[in-house]
RNA sequence: GCGUCCCUAGCUCAGUUGGUUAGAGCGUUGCAUUGACAUUGCAGAGGUCACUGGUUCGAAUCCAGUGGGACGCACCA
């Protein structure tokens, strides 16, 4: 042996020493140059968070693609970094204050800050750091990060020319309300759950009478901020009410009866109480009959002083407690269950209050457009394409984008009040630029700094990272408008990889920002990865806790493992059901590859050189089919990658590998005897051929396929397999000939050991086998390769020819119209060898008729193509000849 | 409620414009193994392609309906 290969392999070791290898030559960098670009930026994870499955799998398919496209000579830059994100971010921050005893409000903006970056810099960058152990060869050197200075200076300048673009503006709105965080959400921040309520039947007396209308409700606290209640104009029932008034119970305030078309009469009584300031519906109804607004809520859930009773109690408790007190009072009629949808806050998960506020806002109805047209028209292509649908929806009804949010953890927002009028404020960098525009539009030079007030809200975190393609290279060309070398050089870029949950939030509103901005857009594809779920079909998540943690499974079945085991079960947009089987799996496939390798090396003479070659002995059919499957596999595995089916590409490797190369290839370059080495050149090529398979494994499994190239190469040279050449295709490789022969040899030796467990007879016990061939050229074919036959079956003695005497007693098989027989004496039960040869006819009998029966029908001969007929009566042809055969032999048992 | 997608072996899924008797991995059964690998090898069993109807010479594949499931969107009190 040349080298000390050890007998085990061992994951770690291997994977930690190449990652810092790579890094320590840098060859994850990337600077523009002659070549093409192919850039891939990181869907930038939570700056605190931590890695868990949906981003091993995310960034395994990342690395994927952009290892496969450095070995193809493009310029592969994958910029990684990281989101501040706004609102999971200060929840964590305050959560950790609340449990050393200080709340948010005690503390100073300023002073929840310093808390914040503290943590910021504690927990921040520690996910990128387990992405290198997963193998990600990002440009490291590139990492950003979305409140880096200059780019929040970026997020702050589109802000501003947004603005100036009359594309922002403030209004007054029905918002979404997060009790819990204590700010607007916008719509897709709010996830829609079906829960069971209860729907309360509540009685109002009509003012002036005995008389009482009774109307329906799910959330009974917000009676308390009814101010009117609304029947179908159409609704004869309620006739009588017209231009009357009731009275909301416990609170016993007039309210008057207004009648409108929306109230849907088949629903609950009929009967709508209107409560403008907690519903959407009814504040569009209340704007148009002129009702007052009643907001009985606090910021935070609690009832406001407005309700008059039960206030600063939790809208929850409040809600049990009113319908005991109108039980009480006679005003509760029913109670029934019921199921409906209540909006949930996606980060607090607690149910959202619509809310009148006053926010910030993006008109998003122009801009929205270009984004539309090239996804519809592919000029960004989805995959799977089944995602266009949901897509078009969204935008084809998109509505304007609430930006701004009562939180302190972000970009704030840059507008500075000068006074309380709705247009008294202006929009610049700082506040030394806003004080002269400031001191312009108020017409008030004598304004000074201190007058002015910034705006207390932060933006919007998906209004930052709807930059990342275009800040990440040039942060500052939204304010100059030209786009630097890099810009210029990795926009577009080529893949982004993500999950269909973010499609909305992220994806299309790059799409927006990259057309308004770069005039282009920000990445040829989008390929929508699937959602990791544990056996049960739950989303992993961690707060179920049913999520393995990524590093200990690293460091159970090696990154090359678990890279393949994922990659394995999930097809784009496909969601990936995890078993740790699937890891197994992966790491099962190491121990081959490793083993296949140390089996190459102990054939070595002590002192001799690696020296792979692509050249083959073109005598010896195994090197000629070898090279042909890998020509093979090579194509398909360039197609399957064309069209985003990473994993068809890494089965065909996986079984290129195994199946073909450990199972058949290395078995035939065995010696014949055993104890003997396998010649040099035999093994050369051997090696060869391993190395072509580290290519094509390569951007799957990065460690163990640069493990064995290193091996293999035995050079002095630094180059890595990571930055070789990935395999040409070459169709004058690809002989289908020698395929075909090989099959044939293949299916024979199955045959063979078919035989011998069917008969039971041990794989070592040596046969004479006989096979009578149809032509001649097979026979001379087989004759000259029957080496083959002969090293991987015990044969004593082996005839081909097209006449052979048929033994007396023997079982037999067919392959490919040949026949093929072994002469068993005494090992034969008559019996069951009829069976056998009885089934198989019966089984081509049935075929037969099924073929005989399209042939006679005059429709498909007369329409089918006639190549589809030509087949068909091949198969006839060929069939019939088997089943003479087969009768035949019925007949040597019958005796 | 509207829209989209899905239903193929015990499980997870392939099956590209309709054309061999529908494939893979895992699992399962039997056999083998003292030197590459039990993290192995060989051989086998296993499917009415959810159901019904239609189009066609021919349907897992196209169309319609039924049943079941997933997701997206929406203001049903």
């Amino acid at each position: 042996m040349s080298k000390e290969i050890p007998a085990q392999y061992d994951a770690s070791k291997v994977e930690d020493k190449w990652y810092a290898y790579w890094m320590e030559n840098n060859y994850f960098h990337s600077e523009p140059d002659d070549r093409e670009s192919f850039t891939v930026v990181i869907p930038p994870p939570n700056v605190t968070g931590v890695l868990h499955m949906g981003h091993m799998l995310n960034n395994t398919i990342q690395d994927v693609l952009v290892r496969r496209a450095r070995m193809q000579g493009y310029n592969a830059c994958w910029v990684p970094g990281t989101d501040h994100a706004s609102i999971a971010t200060e929840a964590k921050v305050v959560r950790k204050l609340r449990s050393k005893g200080i709340t948010k409000k005690d503390l100073t903006r300023e002073e929840f800050l310093e808390h914040a970056w503290e943590w910021t810099h504690e927990h921040g960058g520690i996910i990128l750091e387990q992405l290198k152990k997963l193998g990600a060869s990002c440009d490291w050197d590139r990492t950003a990060f979305t409140m880096d200075e200059d780019y929040s200076e970026s997020v702050i300048d589109v802000f501003i020319d947004l603005h100036e673009k009359g594309k922002i503006y403030r209004g007054e709105r029905m918002i979404n309300w997060d009790p819990a965080a204590q700010t607007t959400l916008s719509d897709e921040e709010v996830i829609h759950k079906e829960v069971d309520s209860k729907l309360y039947h509540i009685r109002y007396k009509i003012v002036g009478e005995d008389e009482y209308v009774t109307i329906a409700t799910t959330r009974p606290e917000t009676i308390l901020g009814d101010t009117a209640v609304c029947v179908n104009p159409g609704d004869e029932r309620y006739t009588h009410l017209h231009g009357k008034k009731v009275i909301v119970p416990l609170v016993n305030r007039e309210i008057p009866v207004i009648q409108d078309d929306y109230v849907d009469m088949e629903f609950g009584t009929g009967c709508l109480k209107i409560t403008p300031a907690h519903d959407v519906n009814d504040y569009e109804i209340g704007q148009k009959h002129n009702l007052e607004t009643i907001d009985v809520l606090n910021a935070d859930g609690t009832m406001s002083e407005a309700a008059q009773l039960y206030i600063g109690e939790d809208r929850f408790d409040v809600r049990k407690k009113i319908a005991n007190d109108l039980e009480e009072v006679g005003h509760l009629i029913e109670v029934e269950n019921y199921k409906n949808k209540v909006g949930f806050s996606e980060r607090t998960d607690v149910p959202i209050e619509p809310r009148l506020s006053l926010q910030w806002w993006v008109d998003m109805d122009q801009l929205s457009k270009p984004a539309l047209d090239n996804v519809m028209d592919d000029t960004v292509e989805f995959h799977p394409a089944k995602f266009k649908n949901s897509y078009r929806h969204w935008m084809e009804n998109i509505r304007d984008w609430n930006i701004s949010r009562q939180l302190w953890w972000g970009h704030r927002i840059p507008v500075y009040y000068y006074g309380e009028g709705h247009d008294d404020y202006v929009v610049a960098k700082s506040l030394e630029e806003a004080l002269p525009k400031a001191q312009d539009k108020s017409g008030n030079q004598d304004l000074k700094a201190s007058d002015l007030r910034q705006d207390e809200d932060v933006l919007d975190t998906w209004f930052s990272s709807w930059l990342w393609p275009i800040s990440v290279f040039d942060p500052d060309y939204i304010r100059t408008g030209k786009a630097n070398q890099e810009l210029q050089y990795y926009y577009p870029t080529k893949d982004l990889v993500t999950a269909p949950e973010i499609m909305f939030l992220w994806v299309a509103r790059m799409i927006v920002s990259g057309y308004e901005y770069m005039d282009d857009k920000p990445f040829d594809n989008v390929y929508y990865t699937g959602i990791v779920r544990d056996k049960k079909g739950r989303k992993m998540s961690k707060s179920l806790g049913n999520s393995p943690d990524p590093l200990e499974l690293i460091k159970k079945y090696g990154a090359d493992g678990i890279r393949m085991g994922m990659l394995f079960a999930t097809p784009a947009g496909n969601d990936l059901p995890f078993d740790e089987k699937l890891c197994e799996q992966g790491r099962n496939f190491c121990n081959k590859i490793w083993n296949a390798f140390r089996f190459l090396t102990m054939n070595m003479e002590d002192g001799e050189k690696y020296d792979p070659t692509l050249e083959i002995n073109n005598e010896d059919i195994s090197d000629r089919w070898m090279a042909a499957r890998i020509q093979q596999t090579i194509q398909e595995v360039n197609k399957d990658f064309d069209n985003y089916k990473l994993n068809d590409a890494l089965k065909k490797v996986y079984s290129l590998i195994w199946d073909d190369f450990c199972d058949w290839y290395i078995e035939l370059a065995k010696p014949e005897v055993y104890g003997e080495k396998i010649p040099v050149d035999k093994l050369n090529t051997a090696l060869g051929f391993f190395e072509q398979l580290m290519k094509l494994l390569h951007p799957f499994m990065p460690f163990i396929s640069e493990e064995i190239y290193q091996h293999i190469q035995d050079r002095s040279t630094n180059e890595a397999l990571l930055i070789s050449e990935w395999p040409k295709a070459d169709e004058s490789k690809l002989n289908e000939d020698d395929l075909k022969l090989f099959g044939t040899l293949q299916q024979m030796v199955s045959s063979l050991r078919n035989i011998r467990s069917e008969v039971n007879v041990s794989p070592k016990e040596e046969l004479d086998v006989l096979i009578s061939t149809k032509e001649q050229s097979t026979a001379d074919a087989l004759l000259e390769n029957q080496l083959v036959l002969k090293k991987l079956e015990s044969i004593q003695s082996l005839s081909i020819a097209t006449e052979i005497d048929k033994p007396k007693v023997y079982s037999s098989s067919i392959v490919d119209g040949n026949e093929l027989f072994v002469p068993l004496d005494g090992l034969v039960d008559f019996e069951k060898e009829r069976e056998r040869i009885q089934k198989e006819i019966d089984r081509l009998e049935g075929f037969l008729t099924g073929i005989e029966k399209k042939l006679a029908n005059k429709g498909f001969i007369n329409n089918a193509p006639e190549n589809v007929v030509e087949l068909e009566k091949k198969k006839k042809a060929d069939t019939e000849d088997s089943l003479a055969k087969l009768r035949e032999q019925l007949k040597d048992f019958e005796k």
